[in-house]
DNA sequence: GCCAGCTGCGCACACCGTACGCTGGGCGCT
DNA sequence: AGCGCCCAGCGTACGGTGTGCGCAGCTGGC
């Protein structure tokens, strides 16, 4: 802090504190803070200065503690896999409801974080953090415990994750809109009603798949929507119990 | 090409020549530059000023054609939803197999550009673009020939579509990490593998299901899991048939 | 022959990720 | 007690990025 800046009147006050007054910069407090940007201003917003800043840190302080803005972004995501409940009922013939919450609370979680679907796709599914390895162990148990056969229980977790990633991935992208726009979920519809009828002039069945859900609840149709395909990925796998 | 550096000598041959030698500079022609640029070299190498110096234009000639970056880009994923192959069998008892081919169409042509990935997230599915509308409504033509439920058949079609773009999308993320690496894949993963298998030390499922697709081809692997996961959604949709 | 309109371009701005080398405080050793 | 090392944090700088703006020159219509 010695560089002289023009500054006029030096003193005690103007004076930064010397010492560490905050407890300096972790790793945690860093991605902590870069997980509220986020959350707040999404993925766009996230600079190393702005960050930085919002931590009264120079951008480059940062690379103390992580490498660069990858690894950061990477630890982020973990960080909010950790979010995600699987709650294994006691008994192993519930592995459907078990299985349900368990989708459901994946989904709400990178809803809860849309920002999250920009990443995934650069990021496969950051395979090796620790709180995603929690939860894939965790359903894999719930589904070998079912009685899965022991060689499918893999491929049928990653039918359901990938499922739910992709349903909930493009419900993100769609809030990610919202966002951006500024508006809430059912002017936005009403909004691009007309385009979307003009695009699906020629294609009978869009347009009446459209005009069927005019005027219903959209956020209340996805609700359904995600839940009726659960239900259709589940069946599918309940043919291969016993 | 015409382009004018700080001239020292103008005469004829130096001077760009009278009128558009090439056929300009059209929506279309920059959008198939994209497309190359893409495919050659990722979603980063994608900076408006390289592509318009493969154009041998400017950088900011583009926006006379395309509103912004976000906007080609738009473009440049509707281009290759062209790709995407829906044939419908006459007989519709054959649903399964036309829906089988048609989803690993839109799972190869994920693969065979795999910056689509990154992109997705952010994108939702430019649900209106004019190829993805021709692909939906092929597919839902397909599943209501089927004797689906009339008010069914579109939430199925989001079904399938997000299995499908959620695992192509991981897989798809894995080739990004490939290319970016340099490394063939078989290489890749025996590199990865000490790492995985610290990482899943307390997790004895995880541990298993690794050591158990070890020396397999993973390419291979991957492919029979979409196959699994695609039989087991087709299974769970048929339920609803009739 | 002239004029309008449009295309492409150069420049500029604000911002980005991050490499590098300095500084100054805290800690452990002598 | 004194010294020296280590290392967190910072300032600066470099080579990029997307894109707004206003100019120049060609082209087609009169």
């Amino acid at each position: 802090m010695a560089t002289e800046q023009p500054r006029a009147f030096q003193s005690v006050w103007t004076r930064p504190r010397a010492g560490r007054e905050q407890p300096a910069l972790s790793r945690e407090q860093i991605v902590a803070e870069a997980l509220r940007l986020l959350d707040e201003e999404g993925i766009d917003a996230l600079s190393m200065r702005k960050l930085g800043g919002r931590l009264g840190a120079g951008a480059t302080s940062l690379y103390r503690h992580v490498a660069n803005k990858d690894e950061l972004i990477e630890l982020a995501v973990d960080e909010i896999y950790g979010e995600i409940e699987v709650s294994a009922s006691p008994d192993p013939a519930n592995w459907r409801t078990d299985m349900t919450r368990c989708a459901h609370s994946l989904r709400a979680t990178i809803l809860r974080h849309p920002w999250l679907a920009s990443v995934l796709g650069e990021l496969g599914m950051s395979y090796l953090g620790t709180n995603w390895m929690r939860v894939s162990e965790a359903m894999l148990n719930l589904l070998t415990t079912a009685r899965f056969p022991a060689a499918e229980a893999d491929r049928a977790l990653s039918t359901l994750v990938a499922y739910v990633t992709g349903m909930a991935t493009s419900e993100a992208a769609w809030l990610n809109v919202l966002a951006r726009s500024g508006q809430d979920e059912q002017t936005a519809v009403e909004r691009l009603w007309p385009a979307a009828e003009e695009a699906a002039q020629d294609h009978p069945l869009l347009r009446e798949s459209y005009s069927d859900q005019r005027g219903t609840d959209p956020r209340a149709a996805r609700e359904e929507g995600f839940q009726y395909g659960l239900d259709r990925v589940l069946d599918g796998l309940e043919t291969r119990l016993k």
